[in-house]
DNA sequence: ACGTAAATAT
DNA sequence: GATATTTACG
C-alpha cells in the first residue's frame, strides 16, 4: 500500500543516515478529541504530516479509499465502535503499514494483544513529545527491515515489531530495570520488542556433539567460542553455547557437592567390581563423579569437574539430566504429567552411553527411568506377572504386542523425529520404542533390573538393549537439529520431556519407590523372569514399532510438527 | 569474549 | 510453578 515516491524514498534513504524525515503521513485515530489534538500538535512540532479521526471506521474508509496514502498508523485502542485492535488486525489484513498502538492502560496482557497484532509499538499515554518524534523509525523499519537492527526472517507482522528506540544497543537499557512497571521519568512504557532469537532445543545429538567439543577441550578450558567452533553447527551462535555450558556447570557443580551417600556408596563399589577402567574419577573431589543418586537431575557418566573423559569410548557419553526430582521423592511423578513441561530437550536426554562400557550397576542408578505411571505402568507389571507365572515366550510375545502395542500402526512417526530410536536415547514416557529396540541381549543387567521393571519401568530395559551406537548419533548430521519458533511447533518426540524419569536407586533402595509403585503380587521369581526377559528381548524393533499406535505412543499433548 | 544473573518463554 | 533459553551487563 505505501508506495514511495522518489522523494519519500529519499527521506527513508536520509532518516537511514540519521537525518531525520520530514513530512511523514501519519493517520491518528482517538475518540478522545482532546487526544487527538494534542497528538495532532506533537507530531506538527516534528514535521510530520497527521491527519486526525475520531473513529477506526472512518480510519479504515481513509485507508482503503486510498485517496490520502499514509506512512504510519497511530491509534488508540479503546474506541467504541471499533477498537485500536480490531483496526489494526483489519490493516495487517489489508495493507502493509506500520500500526502503533496507544492506550491509557499499560497493562502488560493489553500491551502483548497489541503486539500480537502486529502492531509496530505500543505506547502508553500520555505520550510525550520525545517518543512521538521518533516514530519515523517505524516506519522506516517497516519498510525496510534489514536496515536497522535484525528484524526476523518470519513472515508474520508480529515479527516486525521493533522497539520505537533506533538503536538497540543504545536502548538496549535496561531489561532489568522493566520489573517497575511505573514508567520512570514519565515515558510511556514500551514494549521495546526486541524479536528474540529463535529458541534452540538442545537435542541429543547436538548435546552429543556439545559434549565431544566439551572433552576435547576440556571443561576447564571450554569456553563458548572454541566450543561452537568445535561443534560446528551453523545454527548455533556463541550465545546458545554460552547458555548451554552454564546449565552444564551447573549441573556439574550440583553433582560434585551433594551425591547422597549411599548412592554413592554403593556406586562406587558396584565400580570397582565391574568397571573396566572407562568411567572417570573425579580427583577434584575425590569420588567418582559418576552422577549422582540425588536430586539434581543430569547424570554423568564419565565427566569429572576436571574435565576429560578417560575413556576414548566414553567420549559421547552423557550426562542425563531429567528433572526428575525436585525433592528427592519420586510420589509426585506417579501421578499425571505437568503438561506444559515435557519439552525434550538435550540436557533432559537419557544418556547415550555405550553402555558397554558402563557396569551393570551404574546403570541401573544411572538410568533414571520412564515411569510409566499409569495404565502403560499397569499393563507391563501385568505382563510381566504373567511372565514370572510361566507363560511362554511366545505367549508374551502375542499379549504384548496386542494390548500393549495394539493392531494399527501409524504413518505419523515423522522420520526425523525417529530418533529416539536411532540415537540409543534413553525412551521417555509412552515411547515404547526401545523397550523392543532390537536384539542386543541384556544378559546380566537384568537381574538387577526386573524388580525394577517389576516396580514401574520397563524402558529401562529397552535402553540398555538399545544397542545403536552413540557415536553414531552424534556424526548425525545435524539437519534435524531444533530450533525452535515460538510459533512453530515442536516435534512430539521432542515434547517429552523427562520429568517422568525415575531414578533406579529408589526403587532399588526400597524406599518410597516401593510404595509408589506397588508390587502386586509378592515377590518374582528372578531367574524365570530374566529368562522371559531375554525373550523379550529378541523382539525386533520393527516388529513392535511398526504396529504402534501413535497414542501410545505419544502424550496428550505432544504435538505433532506439520510437515 | 566470558561468566553470571535477570528476564522471558515454554 | 519449574525449567530452559535468551538477554543484559560487569
Amino acid at each position: 500500500m505505501a508506495t514511495m515516491g522518489g522523494d519519500r524514498r529519499q527521506m527513508m534513504v536520509n532518516a537511514a543516515e540519521d537525518k531525520f524525515p520530514e513530512g511523514l503521513r501519519v493517520l491518528v485515530v482517538d475518540d478522545d478529541r482532546v487526544c487527538l489534538k494534542v497528538l495532532e500538535a506533537l507530531l506538527r512540532r516534528w514535521k510530520y504530516q497527521p491527519t486526525t479521526v475520531m473513529d477506526a471506521k472512518t480510519a479504515l474508509r481513509m485507508l482503503m479509499a486510498g485517496k490520502q496514502q499514509f506512512d504510519l498508523v497511530i491509534t488508540d485502542v479503546c474506541m467504541p465502535d471499533m477498537d485500536g485492535f480490531k483496526l489494526l488486525e483489519l490493516i495487517r489484513l489489508e495493507m502493509d503499514l506500520p500500526v502503533i498502538m496507544l492506550s491509557l492502560d499499560c497493562d502488560k496482557k493489553v500491551v502483548m494483544k497489541g503486539i500480537d497484532h502486529g502492531a509496530s509499538d505500543f505506547m502508553v499515554k500520555p505520550v510525550c513529545a520525545h517518543e512521538l518524534k521518533n516514530i519515523w523509525q517505524h516506519v522506516q523499519r517497516w519498510r525496510n527491515p534489514k536496515a536497522i537492527g535484525h528484524i526476523s526472517d518470519h513472515d508474520s507482522d508480529v515479527q516486525r515489531v521493533q522497539p520505537a528506540t533506533a538503536d538497540k544497543s543504545k536502548y538496549s537499557g535496561n531489561k532489568r530495570n522493566v520489573g517497575d512497571d511505573s514508567n520512570e521519568n514519565n515515558e510511556s512504557t514500551h514494549i521495546s520488542s526486541t524479536h528474540r532469537k529463535p529458541r534452540v532445543t538442545w537435542t541429543i545429538e547436538l548435546h552429543n556433539k556439545f559434549l565431544e567439543a566439551i572433552n576435547q577441550i576440556g571443561l576447564d578450558r571450554a569456553v563458548p567460542k572454541k566450543v561452537l567452533e568445535l561443534m560446528n553447527v551453523d545454527c548455533l551462535s556463541r550465545e546458545n553455547i554460552a547458555s548451554h555450558l552454564q546449565k552444564y556447570r551447573l549441573y556439574l557443580k550440583r553433582v560434585n557437592s551433594n551425591p547422597s551417600s549411599d548412592a554413592y556408596e554403593r556406586r562406587n563399589s558396584s565400580y570397582n567390581m565391574n568397571n573396566k577402567g572407562n568411567l572417570m574419577h573425579n580427583h577434584e573431589h575425590g569420588r567418582w563423579s559418576v552422577s549422582s543418586g540425588d536430586t539434581s537431575s543430569w547424570s554423568t557418566n564419565n565427566y569429572g569437574a576436571t574435565g576429560h573423559v578417560a575413556s576414548p569410548m566414553n567420549i559421547q557419553s552423557n550426562f542425563y539430566m531429567g528433572s526428575y526430582l525436585h525433592d528427592g521423592r519420586m510420589s509426585r511423578y506417579v501421578g499425571k504429567q505437568p503438561s506444559d513441561a515435557r519439552r525434550f530437550t538435550g540436557f533432559g536426554d537419557p544418556p547415550v552411553s555405550l553402555y558397554n562400557n558402563i557396569p551393570n550397576e551404574i546403570m541401573l542408578d544411572e538410568f533414571p527411568s520412564c515411569n510409566y505411571s499409569n495404565s502403560y505402568a499397569d499393563l507391563m507389571r501385568g505382563k510381566l506377572m504373567e511372565i514370572s507365572k510361566g507363560k511362554t515366550p511366545s505367549n508374551l510375545q502375542s499379549s504384548f504386542a496386542n494390548r500393549i502395542v495394539g493392531g494399527g500402526r501409524s504413518s505419523l512417526v515423522p522420520p526425523q523425529e525417529s530418533y529416539a530410536m536411532s540415537t540409543g536415547r534413553l525412551p521417555l514416557q509412552n515411547e515404547m520404542t526401545p523397550f523392543i529396540s532390537n536384539t542386543t541381549s541384556m544378559g546380566g543387567i537384568i537381574e538387577q533390573m526386573a524388580p525394577f521393571n517389576m516396580a514401574s519401568n520397563t524402558s529401562s530395559v529397552g535402553t540398555m538393549l538399545n544397542g545403536s551406537s552413540t557415536l553414531d548419533a552424534s556424526r548425525t548430521s545435524m539437519k534435524d537439529t531444533h530450533v525452535v519458533n515460538s510459533e512453530r511447533t515442536t516435534s512430539m518426540l521432542h515434547n517429552l520431556q523427562p520429568d517422568d524419569f525415575v531414578p533406579l536407586t529408589q526403587l532399588l533402595d526400597g524406599g518410597d519407590g516401593a510404595s509408589i509403585v506397588p508390587m502386586q503380587e509378592g515377590t518374582l521369581e528372578q531367574q524365570p523372569l530374566n529368562d522371559q526377559l531375554n525373550e523379550i528381548n529378541a523382539l525386533s524393533m520393527d516388529d513392535m514399532f511398526s504396529n504402534m499406535h501413535m497414542e501410545d505412543f505419544t502424550g496428550d499433548d505432544a504435538i505433532v510438527e506439520e510437515a
